[in-house]
RNA sequence: GGGCGGUUAGCUCAGUGGUUAGAGCGCUUGCUUCACACGCAAGAGGUCACAGGUUCAAGUCCUGUACCGCCCA
């Protein structure tokens, strides 16, 4: 006969597949991830970082998903309106790079294709992504609020990016201008410095000699990295303190290569230990150079084209690329004798943050973000505690940066992202900027007017929004009442990019602080400890992990025993921790659950005459819910984890359903409440960290909880610490109990006493705890296999050798050895076992006596033979105590 | 060049001045004990990188050194 669904029995072993697709079906139609918005309770919100449409997540992105959604279910649970918002980056040069690659593959380009085209493509890819994304993250069971999902291309965030940017253009804080930017020639674009990684290249100083116009006999030598570059040459400088090269100053050189005469400067910004002393200047292409160019008012010569081969300026090389380009120069040079000497030489290459290419310095005319204005607020809320950054040394990092701060290139020359607001006119110089497309000409009326064709860097859109996904500009009930927000938890590799812009523009465009806390986590690393990318091809899906250990079982890896800030790892021992430690709680309630089944009716736990284990397991309990909820309002999540997991497995299940076991069999229904209580405060304890398991074993057991009205434990209340549970005395009882089966039990081992004997066990202690102790018979009978067990008062006497004595802390426990085995079948077994070992030990020394195999086999044999020997010989010193002790 | 972090069991890592420094995995031994072999029990394994200092007390605080990693320039 079929059982219906509700009796149908717990299986052997957790299932995750099934429960946790059922629960986030349960919970999405419930509505619970979307607030309540409370004028009279202060909400708990966080901004979701989020993901780039550049594909699928990764388990990074289900760590930060992890840690968020432990803090929005725990906040959940105390009752505070919580929401956390989810949202989507279309991360302009990142998606792009993704979606030029792909047009590689067909044989196309973004050039073939056209701009609107383009965007078509890019689109389709942003929404396929958005798919895999959001469906990557329910299957993470994260509770963020769905409602609220934003885009940043979307017509509100967008809205916003243009108001800022107009503000901003207004209040002189946005300009157009001139300056050496970082341009990546694949991507075709200007970046900003953040996007710039260095690396150290081993690479080479060339040192180059420019004889002077007046005497070509004479010269000066510049050392360079880049000799290339000579070609957009327009001084050589030298430190005008550097005596060697007082008389020089002033007079002319001529460059080879292009024969362009050009002056020697002095400028203090020369280092006179690098190289000769003397360093070309190349203003359009070094930040160093363009400001000696400025204070000496040098002209600029760019030798590039977009694309880095080089132009009409490099006379004979034009049309070379860059590399071929150097080639190219030294052999020229070298021909001429103007190549002095080469040497090896270290130092740091900037690199396209998103696509590796080596990045070409140059001056060019962009958008920039005039920092220091916006900077200085910023300090200011961190320095006087109204921000706070988790873990604290971060602080110094972040202040760091923004005291140096520079202004930011925010123009792109991509195809992806927020166009920027500025109309120029065919007509006249002036500008139109503005938040809606405008008519005409603002300077002249002209309707001859066309958009700038180029958009803004994606971390400008970024850097708005805590407050862009909550209706800025609009003045929204949103906005009013989860602005300020509470957290921004992300990666601490994005301080920068993120956190800091977003303290800027919260505090310049909102009036307010973004976010009250910032807390920082660390990198997901691979076994090897490495930095997971795409072009490692170390990624690991999450979804993977969540199909073969449960996701549960994932969340609990990343994050159970981590420190906050610090690395990980994820590897398959840790996914397998979680998936065991999941499988055990799934067991434990199977094991209670069952008990309730045929305990009968109880009501509430009596207060008054509780036995001594289940007074100490509530104090445990509470001892647990207090440190775990002091742990989380310090942002120790992993320690939180690892402390209930400690609770759960350690105590609960190893001493407390042990014990409560042995009334149980003797059909005494009392631990049945206790059993059942400490599981249900646990599970809504472990709840914000395991989710899913939790709630289906949460419904398991509230069958039988009949105080229990609320339908799921992700709107059930956080436990609260009941102090005065906090029971000393009985946790003092119990470790002495504890402790007295563990010796019991070791002396067991120790004479490999077979499992099923019964040995003696005499248990001295005080008097005046005699009593106590001796109520707990049963236990140590049962849990420590000992008949008969008796409790005496004081220290044993002296009762002849034939004891195993064991002093504990506030008892002594006496085994007669009688009791452990028969003696005579013991020393046969000894005797038996020595002979074998005795005899096999002979057989290795005879073989290691032997020259013929000392001098013919191989080293490594002759070593695992001497090892071999040694370990049978530490044996059999074993095995003569032993018997000696017989 | 400046800054930050790390160095703790074979491996990966916790450890927020206070008993005898912990966990997971691995290893050894014994258990198909009626919740769980994704388990139970017992065990071995540590110069807390090194050198000084502060303290009644230091893995923990201070100074320095070495090595590894990261960030900024």
């Amino acid at each position: 006969m079929a059982k219906t669904p509700e009796r149908e029995e717990m299986p052997r072993a957790y299932e995750p597949g099934g429960v946790e697709r059922k629960w986030y079906k349960f919970w999405m139609d419930r509505g619970y991830f979307t607030p309540r918005i409370d004028p009279d309770k202060k909400p708990f919100v966080i901004i979701m970082p989020p993901p780039n449409v550049t594909g699928g997540l990764h388990v990074g992105h289900a760590l930060t998903a992890a840690i968020e959604d432990i803090m929005t279910r725990w906040h959940r649970m105390k009752g505070e309106p919580t929401l956390w918002l989810p949202g989507f980056d279309h991360a302009g040069i990142a998606t792009q790079v993704v979606v030029e690659r792909q047009l590689a593959a067909e044989g196309l380009d973004r050039y073939k294709l056209g701009r609107e085209k383009f965007q078509a493509r890019a689109w389709d890819w942003a929404q396929e992504c958005h798919r895999t994304i959001v469906e990557q993250h329910q299957r993470l069971g994260i509770s963020c609020d769905w409602t609220r999902e934003r885009f940043t291309l979307d017509e509100g965030p967008s809205r916003a990016v243009r108001t800022a940017f107009v503000r901003l253009y207004e209040k002189g804080l946005i300009y157009r201008g001139e300056r050496i930017i970082n341009r990546c020639p694949r991507c075709a674009t200007a970046l900003s410095d953040l996007e710039v990684d260095h690396q150290d290249i081993n690479g080479h100083l060339w040192y180059v000699r420019y004889p002077l116009v007046e005497d070509k006999a004479k010269s000066i030598t510049v050392a360079t990295t880049r000799p290339e570059t000579i070609l957009g040459d327009t001084a050589v400088a030298v430190n005008p303190e550097d005596k060697r090269y007082k008389g020089l100053v002033g007079k002319r050189v001529l460059l080879p290569a292009v024969d362009r005469e050009i002056p020697i400067v002095a400028d203090a910004a020369v280092d006179p230990a690098f190289g000769t002393g003397a360093v070309k200047i190349t203003p359009a292409h070094d930040p160093v150079d363009f400001e000696v160019a400025r204070r000496q008012d040098l002209p600029l010569i760019n030798i590039f084209n977009l694309d880095a081969t080089m132009n009409e300026n490099a006379g004979p090389y034009e049309g070379l690329d860059r590399i071929a380009c150097r080639e190219a120069i030294l052999a020229d040079l070298e021909k001429w004798g103007q190549l002095v000497r080469t040497e090896p030489y270290s130092h740091a290459v900037g690199h396209c943050h998103r696509c590796g290419t080596i990045v070409e310095p140059v001056a060019s005319r962009q958008w920039f973000v005039k920092m220091e204005p916006l900077a200085a607020p910023a300090v200011r809320a961190v320095q006087d505690g109204r921000i706070d950054i988790l873990p604290q040394r971060f602080t110094k990092v972040y202040l760091n940066w923004m005291e140096n701060i520079r202004d930011w290139c925010i123009s792109r020359q991509l195809w992806w992202g927020h166009r920027i607001p500025v109309w120029y006119c065919a007509d006249c110089d002036a500008l139109t900027v503005a938040e809606e497309t405008p008519p005409a000409c603002s300077g002249c009326g002209s309707k001859k007017i066309e958009q700038d064709p180029d958009v803004l860097d994606t971390w400008f859109s970024s850097g708005l929004w805590p407050h862009s996904t909550l209706g800025w500009p609009e003045d929204t009930p949103d906005l009013r009442y989860f602005y300020p927000t509470s957290v921004m938890e992300t990666a601490y590799d994005i301080l920068f990019f993120w956190v800091a812009r977003m303290i800027m523009m919260g505090l310049e465009d909102a009036g307010d602080i973004p976010f009250r806390t910032v807390y920082l986590h660390g990198l997901v690393r691979d076994e090897k400890g490495e930095k997971m990318s795409k072009t490692r091809g170390n990624v690991v899906d999450p979804l993977d992990l969540m199909e073969e250990y449960g996701t549960d079982a994932l969340r609990f890896a990343l994050s159970t025993g981590t420190s906050p800030g610090n690395d990980t790892k994820i590897t398959p021992s840790k996914l397998e921790a979680g998936r065991n430690f999941a499988n055990k709680l799934w067991n434990a309630t199977r094991f209670v659950v069952r008990s309730l089944e045929t305990g009968g009716q109880y009501e509430e736990i009596g207060v008054q005459n509780l036995p001594v284990e289940n007074r100490w397991i509530l104090s445990r309990l509470n001892r647990t819910v207090g440190g775990v909820t002091k742990l989380l309002e310090d942002f120790q999540f992993g320690e939180a984890q690892r402390q209930v997991h400690d609770f759960l497995w350690g105590e609960y299940c190893d001493w407390y359903i042990e014990l409560a076991k042995i009334r149980l069999q003797a059909n005494d229904a009392s631990p049945l409440p206790v059993l059942a209580h400490v599981l249900e405060v646990s599970l809504r304890l472990l709840h914000p960290f395991m989710p899913f398991l939790t709630e289906e074993l949460w419904q398991n057991l509230k069958r039988y909880l009949t105080r229990i009205d609320t339908e799921s434990i992700m709107v059930a209340a956080y436990p609260a610490a009941d102090e005065t549970s906090y029971d000393p005395a009985a946790e003092a009882e119990i470790e002495d109990v504890i402790e007295i089966i563990r010796s019991i039990r070791n002396v067991r081992a120790q004479y490999r006493v077979e499992s099923g004997r019964w040995v003696e066990a005499k248990i001295h202690t005080d008097s005046s705890r005699l009593e106590a102790m001796a109520r707990h018979r049963g236990a140590v009978g049962s849990l420590a296999r000992a008949n008969p067990v008796s409790f005496l008062p004081g220290e044993p006497g002296k009762e002849g050798g034939d004891n195993a004595v064991l002093p504990l802390a506030r008892a002594t426990v006496v085994v007669p050895l009688a009791s452990l085995f028969d003696r005579e079948a013991e020393r046969q077994r000894l005797r038996k076992e020595l002979e074998g070992v005795q005899g096999e030990a002979a057989r290795l020394e005879a073989r290691l006596r032997d020259d013929a195999f000392l001098t013919k086999a191989p080293g490594a044999v002759v070593e695992k033979e001497r090892q071999k020997l040694y370990t049978l010989n530490e044996k059999l010193d074993k095995l003569k105590q032993q018997s000696a002790r017989l």
